[in-house]
DNA sequence: CCAAAAGTGTTGGAAATACACCCATGC
DNA sequence: GCATGGGTGTATTTCCAACACTTTTGG
């Protein structure tokens, strides 16, 4: 008979294997949710592009590997990251065995360090127009995706999109690129201005329109007292 | 300046880590939802319990892994069965650096074979009775149970913690149980019969009652045929 | 005959949806 | 002065929650 698994459990000798992470790195520039992709320069699936992925070394917490992928691409800190899922068929990276564990993150594109992805070759796609991927990165991209729109209907996470200040039109642009879908706009304000955590400065922003949209801060205070969030 | 990424992939030189997955199985015993453990019997964490683990060995895909450590611990194949979250922190197994990945699954307690269970010490706990469990364990519970709970109000997996025949009391009780919050009996069965893939048989079970219950079964054809769901 | 669980509809309130016009401004 | 996008309210429908009595039968 055989021993508990917990017993077998001679650490030293069991199979050890290749972890990477991969991260999906949103970003919404000018009405378009965007994805940042690097070009894959060589053999195996030259020429397709890739998600920025990296391997987690040994006395690294998963989580801050991805972090760390990411600052090093884009030099960001302190962005919204989540983790997605593990991807872990033997046979997914034909090279070697790898297990890859993929993170969503939404950065700010005016933030990030262009400089630093030029120089990594890496590029912005919009998310509905998406050049081939390597392996299954497209994949990656159907299981972030339906995460993000889960989580932006039920808490405040697409603020981390926008800048600071930002107008309800650019909201509602974010919203319908996310779900890829129209929303009424007035049902759409309606619902935000029930759960009242958007304060309206006294600031326009013309920039879009020639009559110029209030500019709205997310007050975390206020959505903490109730913590209530639906669109 | 560093490479891409991509290019760095210096495979064979990347540290590898020890990979396991740890398996959430839930059944579902007069009322009560439980949770399958094993006894650990050797430090560090002695007489402390743990979820159903095992390492991934290199040609093996982390979802086979899954099943292949429940089937070695319950007998049982064709279960249904979803990854939760990889764990990943540097420390959270004090003995050697082991990430984790969890699957959650449901099955049906009736049918697993109790000599191989006992034969590895495992015992079922009741899901709010749980006794101490080592690592970050209890953080895994968490995150299946949320899961848990969100899955079977969109979507028809609790029946996979009932027999094929089942009645609506045991149903609801099932539901009760996961969700942790009486249910009003008459909106349960109007929102179920709203959906109509639950046949009713010309059978009753009256081992729960004097009066007796009908029994239904799951029709997955028609299920399908809407693909809707909500509790 | 009575205790115990199964079964069954209606109503009121809340939330979601559909929908159309005026406003401010730059050109 | 007109084209463009910003802003606002109401009526309808749909969904959800609350709620109480009758039926069956084993003991």
């Amino acid at each position: 008979m055989q021993k508990p698994f917990q017993i077998n459990r001679a650490y030293k000798e069991v199979q050890q294997i290749t972890v990477a992470v991969d991260c999906l790195i949103f970003g919404f520039n000018q009405g378009n949710l965007e994805l940042l992709l690097v070009h894959r320069g060589f053999e195996p699936e030259r020429d397709k592009w890739s998600l920025i992925g990296g391997f987690v070394v040994n006395d690294e917490d998963l989580d801050d590997a991805a972090y760390r992928v990411l600052r090093e691409l884009t030099g960001l800190e302190d962005v919204y990251m989540e983790q997605v899922h593990a991807f872990g068929k033997a046979d997914r990276d034909p090279y070697e065995r790898v297990i890859s564990v993929t993170y969503s993150a939404l950065v700010l594109k005016e933030n990030y360090d262009d400089e630093l992805v030029r120089s990594y070759k890496a590029q912005w796609f919009p998310i509905d127009a998406l050049p081939q991927l390597i392996f299954d990165h497209e994949e990656m991209v159907e299981a972030a995706m339906r995460r993000l729109r889960r989580r932006v209907k039920t808490g405040p996470v697409g603020f981390n999109l926008l800048p600071e200040k930002f107008t309800l039109p650019q909201l509602q642009r974010l919203y319908e690129a996310i779900l890829g879908e129209k929303i009424d706009k007035r049902n759409f304000r309606k619902k935000l201005s029930a759960m009242n955590f958007l304060i309206r400065l006294d600031e326009k922003d013309k920039s879009e329109s020639k009559k110029g949209a209030f500019l709205y801060r997310f007050d975390e205070e206020k959505y903490n007292d109730v913590k209530h969030f639906s669109i």
